[in-house]
RNA sequence: GGAGAGGUGGCAGAGUGGUCGAAUGCGCAUGAUUGGAAAUCAUGUGUGCGGGCAACCGUACCGAGGGUUCGAAUCCCUCCCUCUCCGCCA
């Protein structure tokens, strides 16, 4: 959500960030329904302030007296048009609150102009794609891959989208979730291990709600399974004040995430390019807004160090203003490189939030001294998800003789050199 | 799941219809005292929203939402959560 006060005192420059992000909005709509809705808040609370400056002297009457009877007639009245001017205020609030809710986060400066995702800018590639496996082709193409990651039986006991992973399927999946987490905690994270559940005001808090609800599994208690962990360890702190020492607060956490991804064919969902339950490593930051953006580099390259170690090439896209998020103030994705596919895969995306969010959430701290508590800068990244870079390992490191070769870092964990299909 | 008891400020805890944003204690902050500290004394100490350059003013908030009333922390309804006992269970 952004600040109403900026919305208000300098409406150009929300202007220029939701023309930066080339969205549709009727901003001056947005402004005459602010400036209705504080009206009506100023005659409403003048109202109630009669009625209780009314309510002090009654106290001072005796009960049965007839100046006491006289009185109770009179605030009859005032007591109906509190109640007629609540309930106006209540409605447009409402319409005010949901005005001010579709409003996107300003993109920083440093925010590439574009429309497109072709525009974003290729903020940096490492590694070489052409090092990889000459034997390299799809994953889902390998001899044996449906033994490991059975999409066939995953479909009949749950639907599309949800494998199982069998024998060294499943212990590739649990040394790359181990080893993130690890890599994770070497940097200074705390790990968490959350609900995979939350409830309507979680998911409102993180911007799931109310306009991506069709992208979350819902329960019949009208919980939602999690997208990603970012919605349970940023409710964490949720309406809570630190103290300006505490920060920065580092977490990360490991989910199963799950999405709908109602709408989405084609190329791109082959595999384990694109599944409804996969597994991925969180990283939280909250932090003072004056290092926001030096945490948000230090960020991405607590998510880079996992493909380096990994040996996978790899680029960092810097998100135009077209393709940022509605709520993202800057963000790169990191892609890695699919040699059978020939393609880049998403695995990260990086972002600055800002106070965006965590003036959703009211997370904030209390500087020394300071009167006010102030909104922190939220910010997160994956690091990494799971089915995409081992798609990657699995093209990249694929053998002759139809093995894959297990990278080094991911050797102590996996246990072996080799991945074997057969 | 059943029965009972509860949810009040950073914490403890009073308050059962009006003068209550809320006693008191603890904690915390500032000042006095002290060579320094402890102790003591004094003063202050929530958050959101709106208005105002500001000092400050107004309003809302006693788990959440609704209701009764001229007036609700207090009465009624629904929901959520916590604790105790019983049942069930990884």
């Amino acid at each position: 959500m952004l600040d109403p006060k900026l919305l208000r005192e300098s409406p150009d420059l929300v202007r220029a960030a939701i023309a930066k992000k080339h969205l549709d909005v009727d901003l001056d709509a947005v402004l005459a329904l602010d400036a209705s809705w504080r009206a009506q808040l100023q005659e409403t609370e003048q109202l109630r302030s009669q009625q209780k400056a009314a309510n002090t002297e009654m106290a001072k009457l005796p009960k049965g007296s007839p100046e006491f009877i006289a009185k109770v007639q009179e605030m009859k009245a005032l007591s109906a048009q509190v109640k007629e001017r609540e309930a106006q205020l209540k409605e447009t609030e409402e319409k005010w609150k949901q005005a001010v809710l579709a409003l996107p986060n300003l993109p920083h400066e440093s925010v590439p102009e574009g429309r497109t995702p072709e525009e974003n800018v290729v903020f940096s590639t490492h590694g070489d794609v052409n090092a990889v496996s000459p034997h390299a082709k799809a994953h889902w193409e390998v001899a044996g891959f449906d033994r490991l990651f059975d999409f066939a039986r995953g479909a009949k006991v749950t639907g599309a989208g949800f494998p199982f992973y069998v024998g060294d399927g499943a212990k590739i999946v649990r040394a790359l979730l181990h080893f993130f987490l690890d890599e994770a905690g070497r940097a200074g994270y705390l790990e968490v291990n959350p609900p995979i559940f939350v409830n309507a005001a979680s998911a409102t808090a993180t911007g799931q709600l109310p306009d991506k609800e069709g992208q979350m599994y819902e329960t019949a208690d009208k919980l939602y399974a999690v997208p990603t962990a970012e919605v349970p360890l940023t409710n964490y702190l949720r309406d809570e004040i630190l103290d300006e020492s505490a920060l920065p607060v580092y977490r990360c956490a490991y989910t199963p995430c799950f999405r709908r991804e109602a709408g989405s064919y084609g190329k791109d969902v082959r595999g384990l390019n694109r599944l409804h339950q996969f597994d991925k490593v969180e990283l939280l930051k909250w932090v003072h807004p004056s290092t926001s953006y030096e945490e948000l580099d230090k960020l991405r390259l607590d998510a880079e160090r996992l493909l380096q170690k990994l040996g996978l090439p790899y680029r960092v896209l810097l998100m135009c203003g077209g393709d940022l998020g509605f709520a993202q103030a800057k963000k790169y994705d990191l892609e890695v490189w699919s040699a059978g596919q020939k393609r880049w895969l998403e695995v990260s995306s990086c972002s600055n939030f800002e106070a965006f969010q965590a003036r959703r959430a009211q997370i904030r701290f209390r500087a020394k001294g300071a009167d006010k508590p102030e909104l922190v800068h939220t910010l997160n990244g994956s690091g990494l998800a799971v089915p995409r870079v081992l798609a990657a390992i699995l093209e990249n490191n694929l053998q002759e003789d139809g093995r894959v070769k297990i990278p080094d870092a991911l050797v102590p964990y996996f246990g072996k050199e080799f991945l074997s299909f057969a």
